[in-house]
DNA sequence: GGTAGATATTTTGTGCTCAAAATATTAGTA
DNA sequence: TACTAATATTTTGAGCACAAAATATCTACC
């Protein structure tokens, strides 16, 4: 009656890698959320409020969409994140007269002063672990994912059937840790 | 080597790595929400509601519980998760008699069927070019990010030596002192 | 039997996240 | 001036995500 076998391996055919690489992912995602709602009872910010507030810090004074931009979020999300900011003070929005479409933001010295006694973004456990690996270490772990990165935005590679190993990306400094 | 614990300016003080490090997990978190929305339009299945459907096929019937483990989601999340799966006829919810505290998920034939036309997990693109690269590049990019979960869920690590700066003038926010 | 504590799930409340639509403003053009 | 297109932000609607509280059930010990 089943009139196909259907082998579950046709699509499914993931190697093992790709499956852990994903299981990885949602695991560091959901670290992140964690320690964010750790935050909160620590300092009042939650971790993309305070994205939002070291960047407005390191880029100083700019406009919704930069920031977005510079947290890696959409133009949609900051617009709230920046709502619960401002209303606690922490920064403020002006239009300018010379646009009035644009907002920029400005961190305000109660923002400034929160960003000063605000423990790392990353779980402190994580930062202490990070710092104590050689640079080498510290190096290639950003690498990697500075390559995931690059294959996740890199969209639908086309058509392009693929099939081209052509050749290893030959990381040279392999050697060093 | 060792480069010794200086008191490192206290809260400043952070290596480039580390901030890039959390930048690109900002980027691949996003990447993977981005293709979430795109799966809806092609499958209408979120990536978590996949997700689940796939440790579902994968383990056969199970508790909500095991289930929110298996996709690393707090089991309040998997609820509502499962709530919209059941509600689109993909699974099936019944307590079972012996203890009726457990909720026993089941994969329907719908979901199976869903679950044969569905497109990966990961980006057509990351998984086009993940697969191109050798089994040591993907197995290298897996150890990394296996290393950065691991020192992402060690909590802490208390006040454990190694590298402790001895004194750190902790003015980590823990109230006022 | 009855009551306390443990276990499993759901509900509640808040925030993050996005696309798409709505709004407001500016610039270009007839 | 009026009309159109481009730009910048906010609103809307839906889903994800969690902790904490609420609910239901089971186990153990009296």
């Amino acid at each position: 009656m089943s009139r196909a076998p259907e082998n579950p391996e046709i699509d499914g055919s993931e190697s093992p890698h790709e499956e852990s690489v994903l299981r990885s992912i949602r695991r560091i995602t959901r670290a992140i959320d964690l320690y964010s709602r750790k935050l909160v009872s620590s300092c009042d910010l939650t971790g993309p409020q305070l994205a939002c507030l070291r960047e407005l810090a390191r880029l100083g004074e700019l406009p919704t969409t930069r920031l977005a931009a510079a947290v890696s979020l959409s133009p949609a999300t900051v617009t709230g994140i920046l709502d619960r900011l401002e209303q606690a003070g922490l920064l403020e929005r002006q239009r300018p007269e010379s646009d009035k479409r644009c907002v920029m933001v400005t961190l305000s010295a109660a923002g400034r002063d929160a960003l000063r006694h605000a423990p790392p973004l990353l779980q402190d456990g994580f930062t202490q672990r990070f710092r104590a690996l050689s640079a080498a270490s510290q190096s290639q772990l950003d690498r990697a994912l500075q390559e995931i990165v690059a294959m996740m935005e890199a969209e639908e590679l086309d058509a392009s059937p693929l099939l081209i190993p052509a050749e290893e990306p030959a990381r040279s400094a392999s050697g060093s840790s």
